[in-house]
RNA sequence: GGAGUAGUACUCAAGAGGCUGAAGAGGCGCCCCUGCUAAGGGUGUAGACCGGGCAACUGGUGCGAGGGUUCAAAUCCCUCCUGCUCCGCCA
């Protein structure tokens, strides 16, 4: 969502962002807002007028019914009742205009950078850097899942019995790797200087409509019955929420956090689910890092944000790259994305184990969320990145380390997690 | 889940139908006093959001949220949300 003065005063600005992005069927509706836009300030006009008249008329009856003139008084209140009369229809027009605004605007992709790549779809995402060797073993690594299984890690089949397809069992040292991940990831971003979070795994409807569109809400979240309560599908939602209609002083910014959740989504349209593995399933876990800040340090925290999940699968041994997602791709509330993603030896490619964005003042604009600075307050940025999701993560380290055996190197970070364990092997 | 109680600006807080955009205080600005250590006195000032105006300024909305009563609501009524206290239940 973006400030409607821009298109006021910039409308070739926000047209050319929407070209950017390959979004031509939306070129009408900005047209469409700058007149709604005029016709509703018009009315807003018309109305206030008739308030100010109303509120002083009532005024005038209060001191005529103190000097108890009643008849004088009586007179006035037939003219109130009359301007109220007119005030029922413009404010319903003012509702009405109000609501078909809002909806419009929220369909005006947010301001992309001007360091995005231009492109179509994710086919065009472009990569930036590698980081690491990509080493293909000269003996065959198996899917995870079946490395998995074969160490007695994973149970599908009897979480299919329990849950469904997209649920499953972690068991022994493979379950234990996977705490392991998690709790080196959060310790890692609490010595970047993170405050460690633990949110609400569920929140209410207000919150989800503001850190999400309506269609990411339908794809993705699941609603508990006869609550207004969703299951959050990253923590993000309830990071970002937390910080709803408030104002925080400028002294605490950057406020930067590093949340744990479980995260819960549908998946409805991926096709993805029907894979056996991990990679795509209804719950899973991350520890995510999120930052408010100034505006202007927004593009230095980006950078440095996807660095550290970076520097976090490289202290794993894993190789990585980033992939810098371009403007086709790029989510309507996102100024500029990337993804961190890992090798994976078997597929012989990199596969997605983070996302990186900074959605400007979008987000915070939705929802409220400003900063009280020395002149005045202005909207803040919000950036999120993930650190780490598992089982997904998960999946690299065991493909990065598998070894001919069918054994499992456990890193040397995570060997502190692991008890001290140097290996998983089946016993 | 039951019963009571509260929710006012950045914070604390007064207000109990019109004279309240809302006293007072902290805060913030300036001045003075005092050689010390989160000291005292004076004085001024702002306050959120949306419009109009080059501007000084000006109009509207706004007292947890949403409805209602009324010519007029922070103030009365209804519903909901949140905090606190007590009771019940349970990891």
């Amino acid at each position: 969502m973006i400030d409607i003065k821009l298109i006021r005063e910039n409308k070739k600005l926000v047209v050319d962002n929407i070209k950017k992005k390959f979004q031509d069927e939306k070129l009408p509706i900005v047209d469409e807002i700058i007149e709604l836009d005029e016709r509703l300030r018009e009315l807003k006009q018309t109305g206030d007028n008739l308030r100010q008249e109303r509120n002083s008329t009532s005024n005038e009856i209060g001191s005529l019914m103190r000097d108890k003139k009643i008849d004088e008084a009586n007179k006035r209140k037939q003219q109130v009742v009359e301007i109220n009369n007119k005030l029922v229809d413009i404010e319903k027009e003012e509702n009405e205009l109000s609501e078909k605004l809002k909806e419009k605007m929220m369909v005006i992709p947010q301001i992309i950078d001007d360091s995005v790549p231009i492109g179509k779809d994710d086919t065009e995402n472009v990569e930036i850097e590698r980081f690491g060797e990509p080493i293909v073993p000269d003996y065959e690594i198996p899917y995870h899942a079946d490395i998995c299984e074969a160490l007695n890690g994973l149970d599908k089949e009897s979480a299919g019995r329990t849950s469904g397809n997209g649920f499953y069992y972690l068991m022994g040292d493979i379950a234990r790797l996977h705490s392991a991940m998690l709790s080196y990831a959060r310790d890692f971003m609490i010595d970047k200087g993170f405050t460690y979070c633990v949110p609400p795994f569920m929140i209410r409807s207000d919150v989800v409509t503001g850190v999400m569109s309506f269609k990411e809400m339908e794809n993705m979240m699941y609603k508990i019955e006869n609550e207004d309560l969703y299951l959050i599908g990253t923590s993000e939602h309830s990071m970002i929420g937390k910080f709803k209609g408030q104002i925080v002083n400028e002294s605490e910014l950057p406020i930067t956090l590093t949340s744990y959740s479980p995260c819960f989504r549908k998946e409805v349209g991926s096709h993805g689910l029907e894979e056996r593995g991990l990679y795509r399933v209804h719950q899973f876990e991350k520890q995510e890092m999120v930052v408010l800040c100034k505006p202007e340090d927004s593009m230095d925290w980006y950078n440095k944000m996807w660095s550290y999940t970076v520097e976090f699968f490289r202290s794993l041994d894993v190789p990585v790259r980033t992939l810098e997602c371009c403007s086709g791709d790029l989510a309507d509330l996102k100024v500029k994305s990337c993804d961190v993603e890992a090798w994976s030896p078997r597929q012989q490619k990199y596969f997605e184990v983070g996302s990186c964005s900074t959605l400007g003042d979008a987000q915070a604009r939705r929802l409220g969320i400003r900063a009280k600075g020395e002149n005045g307050n202005y909207l803040i940025a919000t950036l999120n990145n993930t650190v780490l999701a598992t089982p997904r993560g998960m999946i690299a380290v065991i493909e990065n380390n598998y070894q001919k055996d069918g054994s499992i190197l456990i890193p040397k970070a995570l060997q502190p997690y692991m008890g001290g364990k140097e290996k998983i092997e089946k016993k």
